[in-house]
DNA sequence: AAAGACACCTGTCCGC
DNA sequence: TGCGGACAGGTGTCTT
């Protein structure tokens, strides 16, 4: 479900209601996740949230001995519910804090994860090893361009790799690259210097504009008070085969690249 | 080192 | 109406 505007609108949403609570408890439910909740994460109780970032597609809950990094997977997402609300079939975890509302994550898939780390998070072996922020200035056309040298492997796979570029998933990856005119297929390490320099600045516009419709919602994404976002009506290429281009009418192509549909226009992109 | 397949899960939709 | 199979917004790990 979650790529990275709906993480961001997920924290959006929760960080002024989650800042300076205590964390008066933590109920896990269902402990198999991605990786098993570690029993370890009780230690967050009694302890007050600091700060929530986000880095990539996690969410970062940090508290003054340790931080809860979580991940939503293809179908986590998390709400802010009453205590007595209760909780459904799939709402695997509850952070219970002391103003009175319940962080719940809900996760049919169990693809996401709740974790906890002591050390300085930037050390977590999940974060390490990735890319930039695309939002951030360490992001742009210099970048891709020389990651990319030498590489044979699809621009679409290259730009949805976290060590790349974190954040970019599959759906905002069709559009980057219709937007930048590039064919999703066409080999990462034979692309110019100018060509990705107008990828990298659509990859941002694209993100940031679907963070402002507060995210893509296809089938159930939600924000954290339950409302849908609004970016799904404003997709070119994605979930469109053989629907006419917006530009020029051809019918829109689907591939499957890394296992995953890719849409593009055989007209408007090369 | 790089690229591809596979794994982890449940829900939904489509065709028969 | 029921059933099998394909597919879904992610990404770490294993195999070539």
């Amino acid at each position: 479900m979650p790529e990275l505007p709906e993480v961001e609108t997920t924290c959006r949403g929760i960080r002024p209601r989650l800042v300076g609570q205590k964390i008066t408890a933590i109920i896990v439910r269902q402990p198999r996740m991605r990786w098993p909740v570690p029993t370890a994460i009780q230690a967050a109780s009694g302890q007050t949230i600091e700060q929530v970032e986000r880095r990539g597609k996690y969410i970062l809950i940090s508290l003054a001995g340790g931080t809860i990094l979580m991940h939503l997977g293809m179908s986590g997402s998390l709400r802010l519910v009453n205590p007595e609300q209760e909780p459904g079939k799939h709402d695997h975890v509850d952070i219970a804090l002391k103003n009175n509302l319940v962080l719940r994550l809900n996760d049919p898939r169990r693809f996401g994860a709740v974790l906890w780390w002591t050390d300085p998070i930037e050390k977590h072996p999940l974060l390490i090893k990735l890319g930039p922020e695309p939002l951030e200035d360490a992001f742009d056309d210099q970048h891709l361009w020389r990651l990319s040298r030498g590489r044979k492997q699809a621009v679409k796979t290259f730009i949805m790799n976290g060590h790349v570029v974190v954040g970019v998933g599959n759906i905002y990856a069709s559009e980057a690259l219709f937007r930048a005119g590039i064919r999703p297929q066409r080999q990462a390490g034979r692309i110019s210097k100018q060509r990705y320099q107008r990828l990298s600045i659509v990859i941002r516009e694209v993100l940031q504009e679907a963070i402002a419709q507060g995210g893509t919602t296809l089938q159930d994404f939600t924000n954290s008070d339950g409302q849908p976002g609004y970016f799904a009506q404003e997709l070119l290429v994605y979930g469109r085969e053989n629907q006419a281009c917006v530009s020029c009418s051809k019918p829109i192509k689907m591939i499957v690249l890394g296992q995953r549909a890719s849409f593009y226009c055989p007209q408007c992109q090369s």
